[in-house]
DNA sequence: AAATGGTAATTGTATTATAATTTGGTCCTG
DNA sequence: CAGGACCAAATTATAATACAATTACCATTT
């Protein structure tokens, strides 16, 4: 009932919204190219610049445009890092129970080892890249930078991957799964450290199914810690 | 070299709008719970409205807050589908490669399956509900109403394994592949139709194993056609 | 020809006004 | 006294306008 308004009658900047996004599909434009001002969309589709305005404000927010003072507006690169700085705490708010979490982070960073192991042997730069980010997460002091480091290392092991497409799924992942990290002990740093430079040994020997077993251990840790309840609505299913 | 400025300038509407994230989080609001008024936000932070309002909107089209008249702002769920109507198309024009989407959809799909095959031990409307949606597709006689309800079936497929963050991710993932299934040749509906029943018949009969090599096997037919390259970045990794 | 500075175009921000909508209360009626 | 209808106030929705800030482009000068 609440978001009921969203198909029944759209605001005005989500109809303009949609007649840009119309705009850059009907020409087939291309990330930087470039479009009408702002005063020329608020012309043509006869609204206010004001309107045009928080259309193209949002869509900047999404990534989808930038808009720059005496260059106008240009068609963007979606960056999921920009996504993330909005969405990610969201999923803090509306709380994915932590089992689901965590089984999702499994299959999603389980999932890249196969095509990690298969360009690990052809690459030996990408191991020494992820040998020398746990080696400053060992060396890590303090909390934030820990996080930060553990962070970068699984997102790099995706990475690892090629598959550029999980990657980013991955990075919403990681960021919707900081808040586990926040209150995790010093005690296990350790541990966690050893964890990986094992996962990446294995996958340096090839032996993708012992770094799967590793790296499902690892992530499963984590069910030692809490779980609160949640409701989330799934979209296109049923 | 282009999104220069997202971290060395912020629009002071993106302050505005990390401000009133930092609100939320900090009074730990929850989907429903209400907001100070735009009026309210503009005075405290020393602002324009319309700065308020340019944030508000941006929030508003990613699902993070409800606007009301009268009712005010109420913090929102993220949905998305809303989400997807922005960056779905932007994906086709941002271009993954093909190969990168199939393989990634691969892993995210055959990752749900062990959970599903859990599941549907316990409860048979789990089939049952698969095998309605795929009698469905078999009905379908116009693209559009096939790519609907094949995108259904795949979305449904996810979503039965109960892990609502991985389903979240495969709707984003299925909205980015759309483009390829623009152009489905109609010869190869029919053999799509039986795929999904088989693969959905390994799974009741909990042949894990077998659904995984066969949903590889479907997902992976689309290799057939086309594939442009293109350039995207994955952000944390580095 | 190159560098430098100015100019104009375009976005960024603020102010103000008015319309539309919805909640909540109040008043009237049965 | 109860219930419904109506009215008013609060709040967002939209618009019009003005000015500041920025920067690409051009002209001028050295």
């Amino acid at each position: 009932m609440a978001g009921a308004r969203s198909d029944s009658k759209l605001k005005k900047s989500e109809v303009v919204a949609g007649r840009i996004r119309d705009y850059i599909v009907n020409h087939e434009l291309k990330p930087g190219d470039r479009l009408p001002t702002e005063g020329e969309f608020a012309k043509r589709f006869g609204v206010s610049r004001v309107a045009v305005r928080e259309a193209t404000t949002a869509l900047g927010f999404l990534g989808i445009l930038d808009a720059a003072p005496r260059r106008g507006l240009t068609v963007g690169r979606v960056s999921m890092k920009k996504l993330s700085r909005y969405l990610g705490f969201h999923f803090a708010v509306g709380n994915y129970p932590a089992e689901e979490l965590i089984a999702t982070r499994i299959v999603v960073e389980t999932g890249g080892l196969a095509h990690v192991v298969e360009r690990m042997a052809c690459d030996p730069s990408i191991y020494q890249q992820l040998d020398a980010i746990n080696s400053e997460l060992r060396k890590a002091r303090e909390l934030n930078e820990w996080i930060k480091m553990d962070i970068r290392f699984h997102c790099s092991l995706v990475a690892a991957s090629g598959l550029r497409g999980l990657a980013a799924l991955n990075d919403l992942v990681q960021v919707f799964f900081r808040r586990f990290r926040e209150d995790f002990p010093k005690a296990l740093w350790k541990s966690g450290v050893e964890s990986h430079q094992q996962i990446i040994d294995a996958l340096r020997r090839g032996d993708c199914a012992k770094a799967t077993e590793l790296l499902t251990e690892h992530i499963g840790s984590h069910r030692a810690r809490v779980g609160k309840p949640a409701e989330v609505e799934s979209d296109f299913a049923e």
